[in-house]
DNA sequence: AGCTCCTGTAATGACATATATTACAAGGCG
DNA sequence: CGCCTTGTAATATATGTCATTACAGGAGCT
């Protein structure tokens, strides 16, 4: 069980819009060469991002521009930008206990709580990063590999 | 994305493993009555239990017996038991990224460590609730019904 | 205005994973 | 010993992810 790497598409994306911007025209093409993914899956990403008001999207020849500023872009937008969990939440409750038997009929209401509060843990954490951090740390990679 | 229901199939049959040990012989037929699941899918689960020491499994007439006591099994047991998620991780990262791009070569570094603290947050969330809780929890819920 | 480049999106296929189901071998308890 | 149970392989179905082809439609450039 994975989150969708639309996720991290979706990270590489943003960093690269905002570290060409001044030097290529950053077009979804251009993009699916950088990430290694087919045109079509990084324009869904871009449409999901897109609905989300995080970018801005022109269909002529002018390409993508970021529509905040990083550090009001935290990996929790992206996350519900790009649906890495259903409604139902990040654990998949078995589908038909028995109402019969007392265990069965109740211990749904006995985990969920629990469950959902763990997973509202890590959405928490993912409030806690802005993409001014990933980009600022990619960034300094790029410049420590010239050493 | 979902974490496989054999995570919740484990809540539920340690549920009743200790709900019923003194009334029923508990087997994995008796289980995946309970759970409304197929028996082979219950043994899985039982097999990944016994294996993490957190149940016994006799094979004679006997039926399942909690190894340790339920205070002492948390969530995190259970979910490295059945395997909810791979070496690679809970985020799944784009397989390709352009190495001859320097945010493609790069992004990969600078996203790493903050995906795996991520993580982690929700692991330590498992580890704080322990089975006892569960079951306590579910108990009380069966109580409640009969007013 | 017209041309060109780009995005939006549907349709299809390949592949992996989850769960159900049947079938049978093998081990322990009475 | 015999029965009941677990262990496990093989197969089928459903679902989800990602790749790929194809084409319609909008936006800017000349």
């Amino acid at each position: 069980m994975q989150i969708t790497s639309k996720f991290t598409i979706a990270l590489h994306i943003i960093t690269a819009v905002d570290y060409f911007k001044d030097t290529e025209k950053v077009t979804s093409n251009f993009l699916a060469g950088s990430v290694g993914a087919n045109p079509v899956i990084v324009r869904g990403v871009m449409s999901d991002l897109k609905e989300a008001g995080i970018i801005d999207i022109s269909r002529g020849r002018s390409g993508i521009t970021l529509a905040k500023p990083l550090e009001k872009i935290t990996l929790y937008d992206i996350y519900k930008a790009v649906d890495c969990v259903n409604e139902e939440g990040l654990f998949h409750f078995h589908e038909n206990p028995n109402t019969e038997c007392p265990v069965g009929r109740n211990i749904h209401r006995s985990v969920d709580g629990k469950l959902s509060s763990i997973q509202k843990a890590m959405e928490n954490e993912l409030k806690e990063i802005t993409l001014s951090e990933i980009v600022e740390d990619t960034k300094r990679e790029i410049l420590s590999e010239t050493c």
